[in-house]
DNA sequence: ATTGGCACTCACCACGACGGAGTGCCAGAG
DNA sequence: CTCTGGCACTCCGTCGTGGTGAGTGCCAAT
């Protein structure tokens, strides 16, 4: 019984310190939410909880402001799903729909992602690990030097340049391309790279042999370098500027941290898929500068395949239902949109 | 006489206010800068360098603080050219000299500059308009779809799905592609585009007539499109950290402006060439918002060609002749290797 | 034209008072 | 055993107060 209004009391507390930005005290409790109890059972009700762990007060005598492990009880056990309104669901699809290659669908997610949660947006690009090789295009662009573009089933292109060490012929270059194309297209790119790395070993006879080597090497390239140095897209910064108060503690190490792809790449975490989404609250991340910082993410990819990841970076008290909802919504849409690529 | 000190101590007041980031007084100015003179008589022409309206005081009796047009006068009257370090060139060439494609060239030199001038750095990726199609291909990727993928002269690449109304023959893809790029290699964009639409318009009758029109579209589409929506590249959004104070009168509109590259780019404003650099100080640029930050930009592009532009943005009390040789640098620096390319 | 002197002006800081929100605890009622 | 009303206490935030110091403007002297 007092269990069960306890819980009402810490989803009040953080529902109202969300809101208001401010300590919530005993009394104002009360009156937004109807508890049904009076001021002094709520103190009660807070001691516990204080003792507990899951709110503190940031002073004696000030409201109380949940913890870290009072935001994680609220995620896990309070929360009621919110459904995105009709206007926002309109807004989602129309934008996204709007796309015209992969690159823009990623950078559309972030836009409405960010504009959605008004919170700072993460999405991943689709990583290339699964996707398989379309085809494979050599421009020649000088005598001794060529393009390699590599096209993938997710519609990402990638190009090299390729210096050769003699002139060009057209007819080796035709060769090289068909051969290179039936060795790696259809092909998972993983598989792929070996394949590739045995066609570049020509014997010298071959008139291949001095253009396959680097063209393959190139190609292997773009390959597996992109599979680790995967990139993102990141939207919505200017909502930092909401916070305000906090510049120091909050502010400046997530905007460092914006830029270092890699730290924001480990931030998102791994790719969950089937609708779920993984909340990460302060301290639980993996980087002692953003404790005052949450994050909420989620995979996403054709056939919920779970590519790459998406997401949002915020403060430990934002809204998470709302933020919740607005992540999976973004990623089943993208999801759906890479489904019929 | 008095009216080249008036203008050494409009100098040592910018470089004072620069490096403290305080008002300066009459007696520290003595202080720090041999002028040979007393307090009193600096006072004397602070008052008419006030008059004048190169200076201002935030309060009565408080120290001077230089007007814009007081950073106007120093910009183009009073900097040094101050060279760079010998560690820094090396910094910056081997920074950028390890960059695979355009677009790494384009993100290193964000970077150098943003780390260089620890400033918000913005680079425009290199315009089309005067790029020329290198070759034009496509590729099946379903029965009844098809990616185009258009490589110009610069090294980028552009690609646009195409869908279409009957299933794909081979022969007939071939036929096109052999045409397309008859029509369109080696031509600037916009003649291209005209050339291209020529090639859409074909009799009913020809087996090309399906699938013809859709493609030209597709690329006239991502060139002429292409042209106006020009990207760019933003980096050392972690300096605005450094503002501190002034935080909503400086640090928001330009977060929101550095998301909103319509906006960047006109910041950017006409690309100058030749090693010109563009100072354009608070208020004297487009946006009423931006009035406390300056833009520090500038040209670039193979033989000097003002292909696009690079700059920085930061706050008006900024170090302007370090940031200038920076900002030619990079470019300079960057003009070489699109040259090479 | 420059300088030293002098009175004046404020921003800034430290101090103390005070109001108010909020708490913890206790005794009484259900 | 749980809830409630009352009460004393704590402490944050704010506001006025006065002192301090940097800086100025003006003036008379050099």
């Amino acid at each position: 019984m007092q269990e069960e209004r306890r819980l009402a009391v810490l989803r009040a507390i953080v529902e109202d310190y969300v809101a208001t930005e401010e300590p919530v005290g005993s009394k104002a409790l009360v009156e937004r939410h109807s508890l049904g109890v009076s001021p002094a059972t709520v103190r009660n009700d807070m001691a516990v909880l204080e003792d507990e762990g899951y709110i503190t007060q940031p002073h004696t005598s000030a409201g109380r402001v949940p913890t870290d492990k009072g935001y994680r009880l609220f995620v896990d056990r309070l929360t009621t799903v919110k459904p995105m309104s009709v206007a926002e669901k309109r807004a989602v699809s129309t934008f996204l729909d709007g796309a015209v290659d992969l690159d823009d669908v990623v950078q559309r997610s972030v836009r409405v992602l960010s504009q959605l949660t008004r919170q700072v947006a993460v999405v991943q690009y689709p990583t290339l690990s699964r996707s398989t090789v379309r085809h494979v295009e050599l421009v020649a662009l000088a005598p001794r030097r060529l393009l390699a573009v590599l096209i993938l089933s997710t519609g990402r292109v990638e190009q090299r340049l390729v210096d050769l060490e003699a002139d060009l012929d057209d007819d080796v270059l035709a060769d090289l391309r068909l051969r290179v194309n039936q060795t790696a297209t259809g092909q998972v790119i993983a598989d792929a790279v070996t394949a590739l790395r045995g066609l570049g070993e020509q014997p010298p006879t071959s008139p291949l042999a001095v253009y396959a080597a680097p063209v393959v090497n190139a190609l292997a390239d773009a390959m597996s370098d992109y599979r680790s140095d995967e990139r993102i897209a990141v939207g919505g910064a200017a909502n930092l500027a909401r916070y305000g108060d906090s510049f120091d503690s909050a502010v400046r190490p997530l905007l460092e941290a914006l830029e270092e792809h890699v730290v924001l790449l480990k931030l998102l975490g791994e790719a969950t898929s089937g609708g779920m989404v993984t909340v990460r609250i302060g301290a639980e991340g993996p980087y002692e500068q953003l404790s005052a910082t949450s994050v909420v993410a989620t995979g996403y990819g054709p056939q919920d395949d779970a590519l790459a990841t998406l997401g949002v970076v915020g403060p430990t008290r934002m809204d998470y239902p709302g933020t919740m909802t607005a992540v999976r919504a973004v990623a089943r849409y993208v999801s759906r949109i890479l489904d019929e690529a």
